[in-house]
RNA sequence: GCCCAUGUAGCUCAGUCGGUAGAGCACAUCCUUGGUAAGGAUGAGGUCACCGGUUCGAAUCCGGUCAUGGGCUCCA
């Protein structure tokens, strides 16, 4: 008989038959982790554990710890859902169901959609089939015969997936009475997938074309212990109890309205402080880092975009266009065309090279009413854009320079931790091959040399450029992306945009478009739930509250509040015939950073009894050391509560 | 835009079988002057999203419209 030599991870090597099965390979080894291991990889790909040995092979293993283990956990367990759905809805038709960040779907295809309580009595049922620990198998058979077997169970599209795969042999997984096709792998047994839990039901398009029919999606996710399905429920929980659009209403910080429209956004009085302190600072910063602010208006004429060839690409995401004087114009979908004008007004020695143009330009863009979302996705938004125009030997230098001031500029709001993605040249593109190489090195080595590990997103470029996007972690995990700085070949040719080199000679200019924050709005709504509506000192739209607890305290009270009022601090004054308990639960709940409790004691020795947010009584102290405390805690932008 | 769900007082939500609307918070007035997360009483507040239909009668049943929410990239 043939013997194999298999290398095992930690490098040892061992004889076996050939033919042997993985699963027989790991009751020999030693050690806890055996039992956990759900799925192996031979040779670069994963395979079931009941997979058979044939050559010699490097193997190693994956649990649930691994990225790898968990999505062949998840993938089974949509399985499982799957088998339970057609048990309980024989005409049901099965169609995919992949693992995703944190769970996994299934789609259907049903001609009466699921309730809320079919997803508990489907639930049961997987439970029960779990139990049975029915034996998952894998069959490898040719297309024609898979063919044959989903013609006779009329799942029609599994016909469909079939006329789509290229290779002439298929596999199909089995459990119990259920079967599928899949390229797998999967666990070994429906009993190893523990706990789980099935958390909507949505409608979804064949193949995401919304011209073909619409199928039913059911969204779950799974875990190999009770604790830790708990911890991402509650961590789903707690994202509900921060979601901006609660909070933004009940702390009076934004509103949309029907009559006005969707997606566009009312900063009310609170959050229009917030924005102002956002604002202030980033023109401060800007100045300081030799940007240069501009405006520019919020109509153009529709030449401008024809130009631009926006017309031509994004005109499904721009606003029809408005008669003035019997020529066409158009709301501004973005800002470039107005800095490039701007640019172009003159002629540009490289001497003054780079040139930095920032706006707080408000676009606006068509956004189809159903993907609306809060303050994540509307039709108006301000842009933290700036245009940077340099000489291609530059960009390096610039694009380092964004970064590290983005990184700066987001650790002011608490953002620490940050993910990297160099997006490169698609097929379809603008522009000479040397400057997409050169501009991509350029990001490359930026990000290299700002010490942050990146991504590379082969193809993921815009037509017109590469771009780099950093990714912010906020504070339950989630990221989010804010930064881009994107280069740009297409406009600096239609517009003709060039310098005079040292030579004399007209010389077409480098464009950078970069936003850190993105969108104020998008920001804004990051913002709230990150801190989960409690913003600190410097952010906050009210700094103080002073309150008393009886009349005595008045007059002193309104002294406090004149002169921090005169400081340039944002404080109120609450003087109503209410006890104290009663004022201090409102103003925790507004989430405002310090309370002043006046009371009879405080009046007479010229003292205030300071109370932190969340924290309680921090005792007694001067006016004086009050205001130099608060004063240096928002000069430096703490947020740490 | 499409599928599903939802739309009742400023806010959060009840409202049974079709019989003309209710709570808590907020608001107003009064009483209460109190010590670190809700003192008490009284009152005002509604074209039940909008339009149409069925019915003696519609918040409730039917149809349509609008808005909001969950989704509509993850490829057997």
């Amino acid at each position: 008989m043939k013997k194999i030599t298999v290398t095992l991870p930690g490098g040892e090597k061992r004889s076996y038959p050939a033919g042997v099965k993985i699963c027989k390979i790991l009751q020999d080894l030693e050690g806890e982790w055996v039992e956990k291991v759900l799925v192996a990889k031979t040779d670069g790909h994963l395979v079931d554990l009941s997979y058979p040995l044939q050559e010699d092979s490097n193997l190693s293993f994956f649990t649930f710890e691994d990225e790898e283990g968990k999505e062949v956990y998840r993938h089974s367990t949509a399985h499982l859902m799957a088998q339970s759905v057609q048990q309980l809805f024989p005409e049901a038709k099965i169609t995919i169901g992949p693992p995703i960040e944190n769970g996994f779907y299934y789609d259907f295809y049903l001609s009466t959609p699921f309730t809320p309580e079919d997803l508990s009595k489907i639930e049961e049922r997987m439970q029960e089939n779990a139990r049975k620990n029915l034996p998952i198998i894998r069959q490898e058979m040719s297309k024609e015969t898979a063919k044959e077997y989903f013609k006779k169970r009329e799942e029609r599209y599994k016909l469909e997936i079939l006329e789509e795969i290229e290779e002439e042999q298929v596999s199909l997984y089995s459990q119990g009475e259920f079967t599928d096709l899949c390229r797998g792998p999967h666990l070994p047994s429906t009993g190893r997938i523990k706990t789980f839990k099935l958390l909507s039901v949505a409608g979804a398009y064949w193949r995401g074309d919304e011209r073909r029919e619409m199928l039913q999606r059911i969204y779950g996710t799974s875990f190999e212990r009770e604790e830790e399905l708990k911890i991402h429920l509650d961590r789903l929980a707690e994202a509900k109890r921060r979601d901006h659009r609660i909070l933004g209403k009940k702390l009076d910080l934004f509103s949309i309205h029907e009559e006005i429209g969707g997606g566009l956004i009312h900063w009310h009085p609170k959050g229009a402080m917030i924005r102002q302190r956002i604002e202030d600072f980033w023109r401060k910063e800007h100045l300081n880092r030799g940007y240069q602010l501009v405006f520019t208006p919020h109509i153009a004429s529709e030449e401008v975009y024809r130009i631009s060839g926006h017309l031509e690409n994004y005109s499904d995401l721009m606003y029809s266009s408005m008669e003035v004087e019997d020529r066409p114009f158009r709301v501004k979908p973005m800002n470039c065309p107005g800095h490039i004008m701007i640019y172009k007004s003159h002629l540009h020695s490289y001497r003054e090279l780079p040139i930095r143009y920032a706006e707080l330009g408000t676009v606006y863009r068509f956004e189809r009413s159903g993907v609306l979302h809060g303050l994540f996705r509307v039709r108006g938004f301000t842009i933290d854009d700036a245009h940077i125009f340099c000489q291609p030997q530059k960009v390096e230098e610039e694009v380092i320079s964004v970064i590290n001031f983005s990184l700066e500029f987001l650790k002011a709001f608490g953002f620490t931790e940050f993910a990297v993605y160099i997006a490169t040249r698609p097929e379809k593109c603008v522009g000479r091959e040397e400057d997409w190489v050169r501009a991509t090195k350029a990001l490359e080595e930026a990000a290299k040399k700002a010490g942050l590990p990146y991504k590379i997103d082969e193809g993921g470029g815009a037509f017109y450029g590469p771009k780099i996007d950093l990714k912010i972690m906020d504070s339950l995990g989630r990221s989010w992306q804010c930064t881009t700085i994107q280069f740009d070949f297409n406009l600096p040719e239609r517009f003709d945009i060039s310098f005079i080199n040292d030579e004399g000679k007209a010389e077409r200019s480098y464009l950078i478009h970069r936003a850190i924050l993105g969108s104020l709005e998008r920001f804004f709504g990051i913002l709230i739930e990150h801190y989960g509506g409690a913003f600190p000192l410097w952010l906050a739209p009210v700094h103080v509250r002073v309150m008393t607890v009886t009349q005595e305290g008045d007059k002193f009270a309104q002294e406090i509040y004149e002169r921090l009022h005169h400081e340039g601090i944002q404080v109120n004054l609450d003087l109503r015939n209410e006890k104290i308990g009663f004022k201090i639960r409102e103003a925790e709940e507004e989430k405002i950073p310090y309370m002043i409790v006046i009371g009879k004691k405080e009046a007479k020795e010229k003292t205030l009894s300071v109370r932190a947010r969340r924290k309680g009584d921090l005792g007694k102290r001067s006016l004086d050391e009050f205001l130099i405390q608060i004063q240096a805690e928002i000069a430096q932008k703490s947020v740490i509560d």
